[in-house]
DNA sequence: AGGTATCCGACCGATCTCCTCGGGATTATA
DNA sequence: TATAATCCCGAGGAGATCGGTCGGATACCT
């Protein structure tokens, strides 16, 4: 199993397009400025959301990108297997062909560990984690920033922002 | 987080040993032959197990490792952090300081989920593991295999055997 | 027409994993 | 006492992947 920053972000992106639903699309400048995630990177974690389904695209001025379906309906999970991090921990992907086509002496408790880590992760919707107190602070803190910074000069800058 | 074949190695290793745990010191060869597992990663790992003190070393003709506390007493969790492999999910390491110092937007999500798969692996011992009827199939099945395959050749063999 | 935004693919440095190799130290056994 | 088995140690390396850059193409609003 690999859980990196490529599915943090994911996660992260998706949460901020949850949280500034109202505002119509959300353009990858914003999410980038706020979340502190590169825009180039941005780019291609939304290209594969776009392809699993998860969010719509508006190009042109005005544009971005929303949420596909309600914030109750996308689950952690959904996210992380779009940007193509997945949640197995064994090493046969469950095949049980791990040590020259028999099962490896530990497979059974990769299998239950695999299965722990997606129920938790398929339990949890956007829409919960974005109720959560600390999460609307943190949201809020995030937004009040962006207002006094408004537009930072060139196009593609890193992301990371607070220079 | 970073769940790898090194962590599941090491995972195996330590079963085999508690398996044939009645042996005597079990070598690093036969843990090799039966699990597949290059001998000079094996050594790599040992090394580490041994300095979390996990496992004691006899040298010499009929030496090898032997588990330092009983099976029932290993947790898995105990394994994966003696190879340095952690069970955490946030970027910061639990502080807090995700993103300029102050918490990211997904912060508590990782930290709940750390402790989901920690709490899962600091609760199964090698011993639960061993007494399943499937792990004990496989390893009967590894054990038939060696008796047979008897000494193959070189020394430092790569481990897979099977050629 | 021009600027804003998404789209797309190539590329790159750094890091880590898994593994090899060549030795050294220790100890049982003949 | 010699030999072989075994642990011990560190250097190194091929390959993969991660996080990110860059240059451009395409769509769309004004």
């Amino acid at each position: 199993m690999r859980l990196t920053t490529k599915g943090r972000y994911a996660v992260t992106a998706m949460l901020d397009l949850a949280i500034h639903y109202d505002n119509g699309p959300i353009s990858l400048a914003d999410i980038s400025e706020r979340q502190g995630i590169s825009l180039s990177y941005l780019e291609q974690l939304f290209t594969k959301l776009r392809r699993a389904g998860l969010v719509k695209s508006t190009r042109g001025p005005g544009g971005g990108y929303s949420l596909s379906r309600p914030a109750d309906q996308v689950v952690v999970a959904d996210v992380i297997t779009a940007v193509d991090e997945n949640t197995d921990t064994t090493r046969c992907g469950g095949l049980g062909n791990c040590q020259n086509d028999e099962q490896c002496l530990t497979h059974e408790l990769w299998v239950d560990l695999s299965n722990q880590i997606h129920d938790f992760l398929a339990g949890i919707s956007l829409q919960q984690i974005m109720s959560r107190r600390g999460v609307r602070e943190v949201a809020a803190r995030q937004d009040d920033g962006k207002e006094i910074a408004v537009t930072v000069g060139s196009p593609r800058t890193t992301g990371t922002g607070t220079a």
